[in-house]
RNA sequence: GGAGGGGUGGCCGAGUGGCUUAAGGCGCUGGUUUGCUAAACCAGUGUACUGGGAAACCGGUACCGAGGGUUCGAAUCCCUCCCCCUCCGCCA
């Protein structure tokens, strides 16, 4: 959510930045509502301003035996008029509000511009993909081929974009979990966090999945909705807090499995595990000021980027467009890993700063120490680190041999019990 | 799921309709006193919105778990919900 204060202060700042993203200026609508917002709420504490005034002299009046009707009257018609005012208070306030919850980050000023994906700029590849000398296969037939995948069953027991992973494939994924894990919790800093994967819609609404994306997300009867990313409640674990500037920044990372309805991606990415229902990923989560907001940035991606190399998977570092970037954030740049499957870098990694968006709507704030007065939002960051799901299709894809085989990386040997080849059994 | 007990400022804790501008204490900040430290004493110490002001600041309103209600007036009475604690039941 932005500032009101500084649409009011700077309509045309506001308009421009919605420009940036293709969308209509809404200044003009804006402000008019902030504007009667404000008139009902000056005339409402008049009022009450009043009331209170009234209601002491009341007492006052009643303890010594006076007569006190003629103010009581005026008590009366004040709640009238305050009946009225409340109502439109709430009508205009919740609409104003509405209407800021669906408004999109303002972009960072380094964010390239352009309308969508096709514009997004390359800001460096490492690696060289691997040449073949065979013709290659996709993970989804070498999975099957392996007989380690099962799109099959799944579709009988789950339906669509679900799948089944066994034996030293399913292993493998656990692997690239606990590599990820641990490589960011005694290298990079970060706390490792068992988080809850059942969330309240406020949860969302303060991360920013709600309201606008409400068709990609589960919800149970019981009222709760899965996390679509643990960024969702990694994040909320700062909501409505006041902390101490010097416990920041908090750096947090979880290994969760993540659920997305995938409305709206009919027909997209439909073979293999590419985009399933339900994922696994390593997030990591960075609470910071916003002085070290841009350097904390750079250093998710850099963590980010460590998996990779490790794993020696070639990949790029892209910077997202103006039009590319998501709705929540601020800045973005995304890790693309070189899938020879489909001789394309596909996103593997999502980094993102969103600067003070999603503090406003969680009101997450900070205060240096011996600061009396006043607060500050803090800043929110995330990226995949990575999803796990995909940095196991790019291990198969990249690590097969001719007989449709595939070579353990040298670093996950140490949770791969001595397995250094899977093959068909 | 059942029974009982709770939720008050940064923390502890008083508060059964107006004497509360939330007592008192702790903590924190500043000051006085003072070889130094400590102690003592004095003062200050929440968040958000809103009006005025260039600003410093000065007013107002709301907030005692959340939301409704009763009342001229609610931390206090009523209703609904949430969370925590103890015990019981069930359960990985």
């Amino acid at each position: 959510m932005l500032d009101m204060k500084w649409i009011r202060d700077n309509p045309a700042a506001f308009d421009a930045a919605l420009a940036r993203r293709a969308a209509a200026p809404r200044s003009k609508e804006i402000l008019e509502l902030d504007a009667s917002h404000r008139g009902v709420i000056t005339e409402l504490q008049s009022l009450q301003s009043r009331r209170n005034e009234a209601s002491k002299q009341i007492g006052q009046v009643k303890s010594k035996g006076g007569d006190a009707s003629a103010l009581m009257t005026e008590v009366a018609t004040i709640k009238d008029r305050m009946a009225a005012l409340e109502a439109k208070e709430q009508i205009v306030g919740q609409y104003l509000l509405d209407v800021l919850m669906t408004v999109p980050n303002v972009l960072d000023a380094a964010v390239p511009e352009g309308k969508d994906e096709t514009a997004n700029v390359e800001v460096r590849t490492w690696g060289a993909p691997r040449s073949f000398n065979y013709p290659v296969k996709d993970h989804a037939d070498l999975g099957q081929g392996l007989g380690l995948l099962d799109f099959d069953q799944a579709a009988v027991v789950s339906g669509a974009r679900f799948s089944y992973l066994k034996g030293a494939l399913a292993r493998l994924e656990r692997a690239l979990a606990q590599f990820m894990l641990d490589t960011h919790t005694t290298e990079h800093g970060f706390t490792e966090v068992n988080p809850p994967l059942l969330v309240k819609a406020e949860a969302l609404q303060g991360s920013g999945q709600l309201p606008k994306f409400v068709d990609d997300l589960y919800v149970t009867t019981a009222g709760h909705w899965l996390i679509p990313t643990s960024e969702v409640s990694l994040v909320n674990m700062v909501a409505q807090k006041i902390l101490n500037k010097a416990e920041l920044p908090i750096r947090l990372t979880a290994f969760t499995p993540c659920f997305r309805s995938e409305a709206g991606a009919a027909g997209k990415d439909t073979k293999g595990i590419i985009r399933q229902h339900q994922f696994e990923k390593v997030e990591l989560v960075t609470i910071c000021t916003p002085e070290t907001s841009a350097a904390e940035h750079e250093r998710i991606v850099k963590c980010a980027e460590v998996i990779l190399q490790r794993l020696e998977l070639p990949y790029r570092v892209v910077a997202l467009c103006a039009g590319d970037v998501g709705f929540t954030m601020a800045r973005t740049f995304d890790l693309e890993v070189w899938l020879p499957g489909q001789s394309a870098y596909r996103e593997i990694s999502s980094c993102s700063n969103g600067h003070e968006f999603q503090a406003r709507r969680m009101n997450a704030r900070y205060r240096a120490e011996g600061e009396t007065k006043g607060t500050h939002f803090v800043h929110t960051l995330n990226g995949s680190g990575l999803a796990v799901g995909r940095t196991l299709v790019a291990v198969m894809e990249n690590y097969q041999e001719a007989d449709g085989s595939i070579r353990v990386p040298k670093v996950l040997l140490p949770y791969m019990g001595g397995v250094d080849l899977i093959r068909r059994v």
